[in-house]
DNA sequence: TAGGCCATCTGGTCCT
DNA sequence: AGGACCAGATGGCCTA
């Protein structure tokens, strides 16, 4: 997995001391710059988690990757947006707004997502939504 | 076993 | 000079 490094070879029996010298330089700031990569990266990862909990996901056992959190969660925000503004125009009740929720956020929507219509999924979703609109109305 | 996804390493570029 | 960010390469793991 990990290729091999420049740690991987052993100078020190036939180098110029400075040689030798400059490579474990070179070598400290390969490794600390590593170091950082991996933290950056990690930190990234984290991002991600969070994004995946904020994202709706029903009927998805499976995490989403990397790509489909990004794409559900560009479809998610167009879909509130569209909420915001339609509800703006007509104060819709909490069940209208809901409706109007689902009917924004069809399968060619999220072309990532199997779609579900099953009662049971649907309630899932309708719970799912609550929450968020729960955040949503302390947001606004 | 092939393909998708991911973590890690690495070198380059840009910024402070 | 050092750090942040990025993209390419590589290899491991998992699933159909």
């Amino acid at each position: 997995m990990k290729p091999c490094t420049p740690t991987c070879v052993d100078l020190s029996s036939e180098c110029d001391p400075r040689d030798l010298e400059k490579f474990q330089s070179v070598v400290r700031k390969r490794v600390a710059a590593n170091a950082r990569e991996r933290k950056r990266m990690q930190g990234l990862n984290t991002a991600f988690d969070q994004l995946r909990k904020v994202v709706p996901q029903w009927g998805q056992d499976k995490k989403l990757s990397k790509y489909e959190t990004l794409q559900m969660a560009l479809s998610y925000i167009m879909a509130l947006n569209r909420i915001l503004s339609d509800s703006s125009r007509n104060s819709a009740p909490h069940r209208q707004w809901l409706d109007l929720q689902y009917d924004s956020l069809q399968s060619e929507s999220y072309p990532c997502i199997v779609k579900y219509s099953s009662p049971t999924e649907n309630e899932r979703m309708y719970t799912s939504f609550s929450c968020h609109y729960e955040d949503f109305q302390v947001l606004t």
